[in-house]
DNA sequence: GAGCAGCATTGATGCAGATCAAAGTGGAAG
DNA sequence: CTTCCACTTTGATCTGCATCAATGCTGCTC
């Protein structure tokens, strides 16, 4: 398993494609040469741990590509996951030494690492990374702050529906797709997490996907692709303003 | 009630109650004086509202004293605390004008506040301000995770175990109370607050502080003073590490 | 192509917490 | 002192989701 053909990585920042979006996103000429010579890629598998809560963390990095979950797990094993990490999403934490989640590749996943010690020097001297980071961070406190609603006050079957608008969304910025057509995409998550990540058990999950496809709101072909014939009737079913979302 | 006789607040930085907590913790000599002429302080009396979601937001700020929630409302009425604001909590997100929460004053409060295009110019001339802002607003990332569980996966008891518990060791970091002995703190939230806050109704909220009473968990004066006899009893009774919390 | 393993669906039942309803408390204003 | 009002408690009932239990589907291995 450990012979992937493609097992060693090397890529020039210049066009990798997470270059305009990551914490290096702002940094050009020395300070991207400076990135480019502490930078590493990490390749794990699906299914595969990143990194135990409470271990030793003596990296940071940004997910290239794939997808990776961050959960955290009582003493009695019920588990909450905390963040979804997509293409340019930072993982760990400056300053921290040991992981305060679980970090676990949903797909097969390529992460670009810099060691601890001499990112979180560059941080220091470097603004335009101090900045970036800060912007991203405030971006996953706005979406925490929106995960916090969901998890608190809305039922199940509109937990289903902002998880799908919320990954239907995503697409969307990535495809610049215009959102009066139907909108198709793949879920990355299997039921069981989809339900870790809404406070639900997988049953419930499995039997409010299948409301909403008989209720005609989503389509299935097979268990993971979806299309939505109407966002702004997901969205309804989310509970969110019907003309939110998308159009900001 | 304008008229209260405390209403035009002055105070040198040096001698503020949260000069070594807030955004400015580490600004020295002249970044302070920068600060100092830019700021000024505004009172908000109890059950007073801050800024409402969606609002022009042109200034950002510090809580100097006095507590503030930031909340979310669905159309429906349904509402969810996403924030609870204490003394030197950062208030407004640098790079964005409208607010994207309500933020309202619980207790009667004093803020430290800047005008938003004066404060992201020192911001970004000033590292030490863009530090403690990065470091402040991970914590308040951790915060929001951690209540992600407690909101997904907790049950009501363990919730309100959760609740007191972490406003007893807000209380334990600033009094430097052993925690050996019982600790001691009033509420400053209504039942109706923190069940907003818990993702719960009020009378669950109700119940299971009169369940936890009767179970010696807790003792109470009055509706707000609590008093807890043995931390780790309640620290169990949140379904956390008994020896996790206070002792980091 | 049989059998297995991982994921998903569906059904039956139970219970934690919501909802609806009423009464209790305590402090502030008159 | 009385009244009032916001907050809180307590009780009765209902319901949405969890739990327990089968069964189905898909792809992989032998």
């Amino acid at each position: 398993m450990l012979n992937h053909p493609s097992l060693s990585v090397t890529q020039e920042c210049h066009d990798c494609p997470i270059r305009h979006r990551a914490v290096c996103a702002r940094c050009e000429g020395d300070e991207l040469d400076r990135l480019e010579e502490i930078k590493y890629y990490r390749r794990f598998e699906a299914g595969q741990t990143v990194i135990w809560s409470g271990d030793r963390m003596d990296f940071v990095g940004s997910v290239v590509s794939g997808i990776a979950t961050l959960t955290q797990t009582m003493e009695d094993g019920r588990t909450q996951m905390v963040g979804l990490l997509l293409p340019s999403d930072f993982v760990g934490r400056p300053g921290r030494n040991s992981a305060a989640y679980d970090v676990v590749a949903t797909t097969d996943m390529v992460m670009c690492c810099f060691r601890k010690a001499p990112f979180e020097d560059l941080l220091n001297r470097t603004p335009h990374i101090a900045q970036r980071l800060l912007e991203m961070t405030l971006d996953e406190l706005d979406a925490a702050r929106e995960w916090m609603l969901v998890l608190g006050r809305k039922t199940a079957r509109e937990k289903i529906a902002s998880l799908l608008s919320i990954i239907a969304r995503r697409d969307a910025t990535l495809n610049l797709a215009g959102y009066d057509g139907p909108v198709t995409f793949d879920l990355p998550l299997t039921r069981e997490a989809m339900a870790d990540y809404l406070g639900l058990t997988l049953e419930t999950v499995s039997r409010q996907v299948s409301a909403l496809r008989k209720d005609g709101v989503i389509t299935l072909e097979g268990k993971r692709h979806v299309t939505v014939p109407d966002m702004s009737v997901l969205l309804e079913e989310a509970g969110d303003d019907a003309d939110g979302g998308l159009l900001i």
